[in-house]
RNA sequence: GCCGGGAUGGUGAAAUUGGUAAACACGCAGGACUUAAAAUCCUGUGGCCGUAAGGCCUUACGGGUUCGAUUCCCGUUCCCGGUACCA
């Protein structure tokens, strides 16, 4: 019998689906286990990136099904987005008619590689029973006091017309379509991820271990918590201050210049009536001009103007001019520093080519400083020195007691500063969550109240008027009454962020069909957090960090008991072919239905698991997926070999002794392959290795075949011995090829799905060996391998290895220093 | 620059606590089966020297610790990812 993977694969799949194999319900009773899988965008078409990371969640959740647990694995789909509306236009279809379309035939392709998803938890974020809550969360944030509105500058991308948020900006260009990104000045609405900022950072820390390094580092780095001071520089003549921040407090005296940023609204208020008025208004233009990109890359020239004023230290006394340049950027601290040459890089730079004053009021351990020729600012700890009564403190003391002084007089204090923004989400663009906000002249603005949501996505608009968002078009959609006075108001046509969507959808998941919440507090106390999440690194910052705002929010709140929405996170490598990453545009794109078509979906899942361990890119190869389905192949030929003789034996009975060497053998290599596979799955998470380990257990049974056709008479043990060997490869197969797997298991005669059976447990005294291979080394050097009794002393091992002739011959005439004896490993003879 | 991760045969990779480097697979070579091919099965396969027995070398590079280092420590080079006039 051939290995016809067509026909088993949609027999298998038809099994699941209509024994709804995968259907999980809360139960107390039972341990869960949420397995998680970051759902896809519905573009269309699955790919291979796709089955890497559903096929690395299937092996786990199948795997921990089979451990008792009671595994969640639902599947959906982030459906709201800017491609929808693009296709939509360049094809004249609608978004939502183009989405459902993608999903279904999406559908189709995760069925066909057999996903043990509970379907009837699917949600579509753009289904209203879906964005009604996503409103109803905005709303919970908005009573909470998360959600503000605000004039700002802007990422704006021209190619995507909209908004973007600061994580969505990637280089200076937009994340989805890598069209340029420039400022504009506009209202919008901001969700207060900042007031989670210090919280975000010390979940860091809970979560180091469980999570990638990588992707904590990440998080940590784009919070960017620094620690330093506020300073107020008194204007010159003037009864205003300039608020600046550094984390050097311990060179204020070594302040000799301010700068502005050019957006800061002093610079042009203080160069007015000063004779550099017209060389103020000349540099704001020029700098408006210049794009983001090069404004902020380091290479860039650093260009200033002065402004005609001065402000005094507040330390020295003194006078100090006060710039404005490109450098100093209006979004970070005060949008204002104070200058100390000596001890920055840019300063200095600055100050030498404005010829402006440098000060050393830091002196390194070694060597010295001269504020006259210096070219490189001394910017690390040293001690503190032109600097009055502080002179002669170092580093956190010396930044401590000038932060003290600052409080006492009151012109400053000790304060911590981050580089995370406020979260804009306000989105000019149709396909996505109508923000739920009536514009009243009268009331301001006005919540939808919750029973009126959800507030319905229009679908009767006309697309393609580029300038736009449809929803500011469609009189329908905008005029409203105010909910709290009645009279006519105007409603809110920003969408939200998709990214909103996908910051609660694993909460969603746990009760997927609840139309009285956005999730039933049992439910999600009993599912969350999930154990296990698995992604692309893409996600590090963005949705990673959203979720985790949103979890500690909802906890906030009273909805969810936990903190953490992950518990544990695994980032999947790219798949890449000829180095580099599939995409059309390169044409290297392998289409799994391909694969699927002529190999089988068992063979897709397999390669891609043994390629590569998870975390790293997975290099395509052809040849890789031929030799997957050549070893399926060999499994069913090997299986087929003895499926006659085993199907009816029995269980290997308690306490039986192995009738030959190669009987227990292969009892014993099956034992140690239930070690390995399961280690590797539960603890590693490593699957090539693991599909190595059933490898080897496979070319075993083929060099066992031959000793055993041979053999005329068998016992009822020794069939029972090699039932057991097919049984448990089975078993161990099945979280990677489940379809074949389940075939063969119903072939030997069991009539339960394999989803209901037990994970094999290995017996470990019958991993142990009689005898043990030993290395014996002379110097280190391996010269001899020698077998010895597992029940062989250290005395033992030891004299059998000195007495064996060929190290004899390498000891010789030579003094014996030391013989080290590493139990059950390897003897090393120290000789001189 | 800073942060994180890497570098192992012809290739993808393995080595779990410092203990036989290269498991498993691909590729390649040889053999069996076949009229032949495909498929399949078996054997070999890090490099150098050697007819062989065997020896020497080998985990980016240079040091160190250790009886013993792919693994730990210090330094260097290169590659990948993130981030960056962040005050």
């Amino acid at each position: 019998m051939n290995y016809d993977f067509k026909t088993i694969e949609a027999k298998w799949q038809e099994h699941w689906e209509d024994n709804k194999s995968f259907k999980v319900e809360r139960d107390s009773s039972k341990k869960k286990y949420y397995l998680l899988e970051m759902f896809p965008y519905p573009s269309g078409r699955i790919h291979m990136g796709h089955v890497r990371n559903y096929g690395i969640g299937d092996a786990v959740a199948r795997f921990m099904r089979m451990k008792g647990f009671n595994v969640l694995h639902p599947i959906g789909w982030d459906a709201f987005g800017l491609p929808a509306e693009n296709a939509a236009i360049q094809n004249k279809t609608h978004p939502a008619q183009w989405t459902e379309e993608n999903i279904s035939s999406m559908q189709m392709q995760l069925r066909s590689l057999g996903f043990s998803y509970d379907w009837d938890r699917e949600i579509a974020t753009c289904r209203p029973e879906y964005y009604r809550w996503n409103q109803w969360c905005f709303l919970q944030f908005y009573e909470k006091g998360l959600v503000y509105r605000k004039k700002s500058q802007v990422n704006w991308c021209e190619a995507c017309n909209t908004v973007l948020a600061n994580e969505q900006v990637v280089d200076g260009c937009c994340w989805r379509c890598d069209g340029e990104v420039e400022d504009r000045f506009q209202e919008g609405w901001f969700l207060k991820i900042t007031d989670y900022a210090d919280r975000l950072l010390e979940g860091c820390k809970t979560l180091s271990g469980k999570w990638p390094d990588k992707v904590l580092a990440m998080q940590s780095n784009w919070i960017g918590k620094s620690y330093g001071a506020e300073v107020d520089f008194q204007v010159k003549g003037k009864d205003e201050a300039i608020k600046v921040f550094t984390t050097r407090p311990d060179t204020l005296y070594g302040a000799t210049f301010m700068v502005l940023a050019p957006e800061h609204p002093l610079t042009l208020e203080l160069s007015r009536g000063t004779d550099q008025e017209t060389a103020v208004d000349e540099f704001i233009s020029k700098v408006k001009q210049e794009d983001k990109v090069s404004r902020t890359s380091e290479t860039g020239e650093k260009e200033g103007v002065f402004t005609g004023a001065y402000a005094v230290n507040p330390l020295t006394g003194e006078d100090v001019p006060v710039w404005s340049a490109n450098f100093v950027l209006m979004d970070y601290g005060t949008g204002a520093i104070m200058s100390v040459p000596a001890h920055d890089q840019r300063d200095l730079d600055f100050a030498r080519k404005y010829n402006l004053l440098v000060r050393v009021v830091i002196e390194p351990a070694e060597g010295s400083l001269d504020a006259a020729t210096m070219t490189e600012a001394f910017s690390s700890d040293g001690t503190m020195a032109r600097s009055g009564s502080f002179d002669g403190l170092r580093g956190d003391a010396a930044r401590r007691k000038v932060c003290e002084f600052l409080e006492d007089k009151k012109i400053g204090k000790a304060t911590v500063n981050f580089r995370l923004r406020d979260w804009g989400v306000s989105r000019q663009r149709y396909w996505g969550t109508p923000i739920p906000i009536v514009h009243c002249d009268d009331c301001g603005l006005v919540p939808v109240p919750q029973d009126q949501l959800p507030v319905q996505l229009p679908l009767d608009v006309e697309l393609g008027d580029r300038g736009r968002s449809p929803l500011t078009t469609l009189a329908e959609f905008y005029e409203a009454q105010c909910p709290a006075c009645g009279k006519s108001a105007r409603r809110e046509t920003d969408t939200l962020d998709t990214f909103v969507c996908s910051s609660w959808y694993f909460d969603r998941f746990t009760s997927a069909q609840n139309d009285q919440f956005a999730f039933d507090k049992d439910d999600v106390d009993y599912w969350m957090p999930v154990d296990q999440y698995v992604g692309g690194i893409e996600h590090a910052i963005l949705h990673l960090l959203y979720s985790r705002f949103f979890h500690l929010v909802f906890h906030d709140l009273g909805l969810v008991k936990s903190e953490e929405p992950f518990e544990h996170l695994l980032t999947q490598g790219m798949v890449i072919k000829d180095g580099a990453k599939m995409s059309k545009s390169k044409g290297n794109v392998i289409d799994p239905d391909e694969i699927i078509q002529n190999y089988g979906a068992d063979t897709a899942r397999l390669f891609i698991l043994f390629a590569a361990p998870p975390a790293k890119d997975l290099e395509w190869s052809s040849q890789g997926v031929e030799g997957c389905y050549r070893f399926l192949k060999r499994v069913w030929r090997i299986f087929d070999d003895f499926a006659n003789e085993i199907r009816s034996a029995g269980s290997v009975s308690q306490g039986y002794e192995a009738d030959t060497k190669e009987l227990s053998e292969l009892r014993r290599m099956t034992h140690v392959t239930i070690r390995r596979v399961t280690d590797d799955i539960q603890v590693r998470m490593q699957f090539n290795t693991a599909v190595s380990a059933i490898m080897e257990l496979v070319n075993h049974l083929y060099a066992f075949r031959d000793g055993w056709t041979s053999q005329e008479t068998k016992s009822n043990e020794a069939i029972a011995v090699v039932r057991e060997s097919f049984d448990t490869l089975i078993l161990l197969l099945s979280p990677f090829a489940p379809h074949v797997a389940e075939e063969m298991w119903s072939l030997l005669g069991h009539e339960t799905s394999l989803v209901e059976v037990e994970w094999p447990v290995f017996n470990e005294s019958l991993t142990r060996t009689e005898e043990l291979l030993i290395v014996v080394q002379v110097n280190g050097k391996v010269r001899q391998r020698i077998t010895v009794s597992a029940s062989a002393s250290q005395e033992d091992i030891k004299s059998q290895a000195l007495g064996d002739a060929k190290i004899e011959e390498q000891t010789k005439g030579k003094e014996i220093k030391k013989v080290i004896v590493v139990p059950g490993k390897l003897v090393n003879i120290v000789v001189k």
